[in-house]
DNA sequence: ACTGAATCCTAGCATCGCTAGACAATCTAG
DNA sequence: CTAGATTGTCTAGCGATGCTAGGATTCAGT
């Protein structure tokens, strides 16, 4: 069946056509104009085309998330050090904005505690670990202390994009925040 | 004019009731429960009397948020020492989740770095602040600690909400963040 | 060429935030 | 006490939203 494998060919890059088409537009005007409308006039197909890809528009974003939580692994990845990994993370978070929130802001099916995890996020998480482990005190569980860098590299990025920080004084506190881990 | 008076006071109290109501809507059902419809219906007028009280819907979001960040500021100030605030935090946090999504996720007509910032939100960073300065080292600033700590605490509290950290461990991750300050 | 399956679109449902216009209640002035 | 103006409130409706049913169209294998 040859036209089997073309047709799962077409079907698998009108797939990732949405989800990039579905990341342009938000990263261009924000994830409220993310609209099943809007979505498939710009790709070029009806409304019912998405809902044959995926189950509902929560499911698009899930699929964005999966993407940039690859592309942030890969960016802590090529980071060497504590210092380096939080300014790869804080720079990422502000280049993708609408990305991040996809990722860690938004409610997403992306599952995070379970056994369904997805592979790129256990490996995102575990670069930040490699980051963190050298600074380990007596007996506090490495785990638990990537879990708290990681949730305060988060809280800056998401109160930074919001708004709620002074926008400089972005680098001292990314600064401030590796001192302590560091020291 | 005594009916002025009772004029003004009776639609003060209904002011109060549609933003009461709003917060039990959303602390029982979440924020995508709270429409005007379902709120109307739940204080008994119509959808238009809630535009003679506010100019939209995020109006009564940002109501209910100044009313978290006024019990939030009572909160830290009953708290003692930079443990006891960081616990308190977290506590609130975990206790009123709508709450506390009105006041530091969704988007609000909140004004966080500007003149007309609300005095609530400054006295509460206030609060912070009071119980980070003993901590702060050198030559580091302490506004921009403070920043450091409330991002961290955030961070904890949104991922700790969202089901992207341990629930266990939940303790163990504000204890590590004090002491990486307090040492 | 024919049949069955896969694909795609038009049209529509219930719901959303928000508003215009009509009606009723209340207050002010003579 | 009544006439007129002001205020309060509702019904009905607009343009959107996410999502789906049903029929038309295209394609594949025989």
């Amino acid at each position: 069946m040859p036209s089997q494998g073309r047709r799962e060919r077409a079907r698998e890059e009108r797939r990732r056509l949405i989800v990039q088409t579905a990341r342009e537009l938000a990263e261009a005007e924000g994830w409220e104009a993310v609209t099943t409308r809007r979505l498939a006039e710009k790709v070029d197909y009806s409304q019912p085309v998405l809902y044959s890809h995926f189950p509902n528009m929560t499911a698009i974003t899930t699929a964005v998330a999966l993407e940039g939580v690859e592309e942030l692994t890969v960016a802590l990845g090529e980071a060497e050090g504590l210092r380096e990994v939080a300014a790869a993370y804080l720079r990422f978070a502000e280049e993708h904005p609408a990305l991040y929130e996809a990722m860690f802001v938004r409610r997403t099916d992306l599952s995070f505690g379970s056994d369904e995890t997805p592979a790129a996020l256990i490996a995102a998480f575990g670069e930040i670990r490699q980051a963190v482990e050298p600074f380990a005190r007596d007996g506090v569980d490495v785990e638990t202390l990537t879990e708290v860098f990681w949730s305060a590299l988060h809280g800056q990025a998401t109160l930074n994009h919001t708004a709620r920080l002074r926008p400089d004084h972005l680098q001292a506190r990314a600064d401030i925040l590796v001192t302590l881990l560091t020291t």
